[in-house]
DNA sequence: ACAAAAGTGTTATAAGTACACCCATGG
DNA sequence: CCATGGGTGTACTTATAACACTTTTGT
């Protein structure tokens, strides 16, 4: 990627996929360690790379994202595009940066275990990055943030069934700030998104809670909080 | 533009700019008239052009409104980057698309009369269009009438001083809807944008009406409507 | 029987919506 | 004196926010 932009007269484009979950109650970044200089090897950077000739940019995106995670159907956005001259040391490279968000459950199986350098972190705790990536990873932090109060992306974050706690702590983690279970409850029934199974989950030393699926498992604008 | 492009590997980036206003009591989108094969000269496109190696993705698209319009301090904000491959038939470019915003009062002076193909066309009868920018109109103008309800942008719609009937008339017409007259004061005094100057607008066989002006004129988030 | 999370309504406050008349001016 | 847009308040409806106890399970 580095030395072979020096001849192109025009900037040239890659994608930079800001890969979000929650593990252990926490909103969590997958980073991957740098290895070129001028990052030493305490630098980690959100995967990406450049966009080939003969695909799309989304494109580009989606196959980045895969190479990753391996994870398929995943919600996928663009966020922002990155142009500043300066942002990469190795040559005048753009940066369009997109949000994925992927289930709790499928996380544990794939990424970490293929590659000792890729690794979750959690947002509130990253290490040093590289280029821009944490004007990019805040950005993405704070269209989540947004775009969870008026739009049912949540679907996204969780197993394809889950209980209503379960959906409650995603918006507390993601928000920073407690919700009031009634209100929440209300609030979520009344946008008509949720679909109760009959299952109920066992085995805790507790009520079994109802467990619930998406009706709709696409993007939808509906105001939630 | 065109036959250079065949010699990069990878894609390189250009920024087309919306630009916006209202005149005659309608949404206008500047456009400039195309020439090259194959799209005949009943053709049209937003102002644009590529990102030069040494300036930023931001700074192009300023240098670019700067040149259209001559109208300086101009609210300019990134609205999504376009990336299909075949988008532009010259080669394989990417297009990180602005919108801008200027007040109706600047309008008739600059633009218009230097270039003969250089023409406000009102966004409900738009000629036809090169590349994708029809596309990237329409998504101009959704995030135009989003960001009217949550931000105050307004002002930079408007000249200086003007009437509350004059911002009212502004929100109509973005939003493609009539608001309520008391309604639309009691939620602007509200937020406190507003600044009452002891001036009144004179001249008309009316009551004349109180001038005002905002009291911030950088971009804040305020649910307004 | 106890600990732990599930589940469930009501009241108060704030925000949004609908609606009609008088006022000040220029011609 | 009349046509035109400017300016103002109230009642109703809907949404948001605060708040506590009972239920069901596993150990």
């Amino acid at each position: 990627m580095a030395k072979t932009l020096k001849k192109y007269n025009y900037a040239v484009i890659a994608t930079d996929i800001v890969i979000l979950t929650i593990i252990k109650q926490k909103l969590q970044v997958l980073l991957i360690k740098m290895k070129k200089v001028p990052y030493s090897n305490n630098f980690w950077a959100a995967p990406g790379g450049l966009v080939k000739p003969d695909e799309s940019v989304d494109n580009a995106a989606k196959r980045q994202l895969a190479q990753k995670t391996g994870v398929k159907n995943i919600y996928l956005e663009q966020l922002y595009t990155f142009g500043d001259v300066n942002r990469d040391p190795f040559g005048r490279v753009v940066s369009v940066a997109y949000f994925a968000l992927i289930p709790s459950d499928n996380v544990n199986l794939k990424t970490t275990k293929d590659y000792g350098d890729v690794q979750w972190f959690p947002m509130d705790s990253l290490p040093k990055l590289a280029y821009d990536h944490k004007k990019i990873i805040e950005k993405a932090n704070n269209r989540l943030q947004k775009k969870l109060e008026y739009s049912n992306i949540a679907y996204s974050l969780l197993p394809k069934e889950f209980t209503l706690t379960q959906l409650q702590r995603s918006y507390e983690i993601i928000l920073k700030r407690r919700l009031d279970k009634r209100n929440f409850r209300k609030k979520i029934f009344s946008v008509n998104l949720l679909k109760k199974t009959n299952k109920i989950q066992r085995g805790s030393a507790n009520r079994p809670a109802a467990l619930y699926e998406f009706s709709k498992k696409t993007a939808q604008m509906v105001s939630i909080l």
